[in-house]
DNA sequence: CGGCTTTGACCGGCGC
DNA sequence: GCGCCGGTCAAAGCCG
């Protein structure tokens, strides 16, 4: 299983790479190649916590700047009446600005993560240029607390994107990678509901899309790594002293 | 009264 | 150095 996670890593990581040298050529505007680079320079690093980024091995050393961590991204479908900009994900937000931004006329609302005052976790939210019955959710960070209404899942041990998707409330998540999935998340009751949604939609890509993300935010948390360890090594000596008996 | 939103001001990075 | 722009601050206002 470690094999398989650290293979799924390095492949998901080399085609990372692939579409970083893809898109950083000159088909971007400026600024949004400035924005692409930077979004993407936050998802550059390593499993091990250190915070190499591929864009910086190869690109200019200059500019160390502060490289935020576990950037994901959740598009949801609302009410094109519905002018407010939140996007309910079960965590507590408090509003702290909102901008317009150079390209989109729809503001973006920036907030902060209110339920543990210690949580540095922010999220962005602004309507699709493309579509405005799509909100956009940025979240930067992982939150250093449970999920305040549903502790007991997932949510509370996956991180980023992973965590995101389960959380509760979502109408609709989508993939960053891959803009046109959708998954309904209308009905509460996640994961075993988001499974049958899967299969309704009866995409495997999804699916594995999915397994790809979790693969990834697991392989990114050294705790779980560590656990995992503990776990084998203590199964195997108790199955050392069995053998013995 | 406390928590939240609104909104103009301010700051810092970046390109020219 | 200057201007643009995204992100943040903080005072004022709103609401339960």
């Amino acid at each position: 299983m470690l094999i398989d996670l650290s293979e799924n890593y390095h492949i998901l990581q080399s085609h990372f790479i692939d579409l970083v040298q893809k898109y950083s050529g000159d088909e971007l505007p400026k600024s949004r190649k400035r924005m692409f680079e930077a979004e993407n320079s936050f998802n550059t690093h390593t499993n091990d916590g250190h915070e190499d980024s591929v864009l910086e091995e190869g690109g200019s050393p200059k500019r160390p700047r502060e490289i935020r961590t576990n950037i994901s991204r959740v598009h949801v479908r609302v009410d094109l009446s519905d002018t407010s900009l939140v996007v309910k994900d079960g965590y507590h937000w408090r509003k702290y600005g909102q901008k317009v931004t150079k390209d989109n006329p729809s503001p973006r609302a920036y907030y902060k993560c209110s339920f543990a005052p210690s949580c540095q976790v922010k999220k962005k939210v602004q309507r699709s240029v493309g579509d405005p019955s799509i909100l956009i959710a940025t979240y930067e960070g992982e939150h250093n607390h449970q999920h305040p209404l549903n502790a007991e899942t997932l949510v509370s041990s996956a991180h980023g994107a992973a965590s995101a998707a389960f959380s509760p409330g979502l109408k609709c998540f989508e993939f960053s990678s891959r803009p046109k999935e959708t998954v309904d998340f209308t009905n509460h009751g996640l994961c075993a509901k988001f499974q049958r949604s899967v299969s309704e939609i009866g995409s495997n890509c999804i699916e594995q899309l999915m397994v790809e993300q979790i693969v990834s935010s697991l392989t990114r948390n050294p705790s779980f790594t560590t656990a995992l360890a503990t776990a084998i090594s203590g199964r195997l000596l108790s199955h050392d002293s069995d053998q013995k008996k």
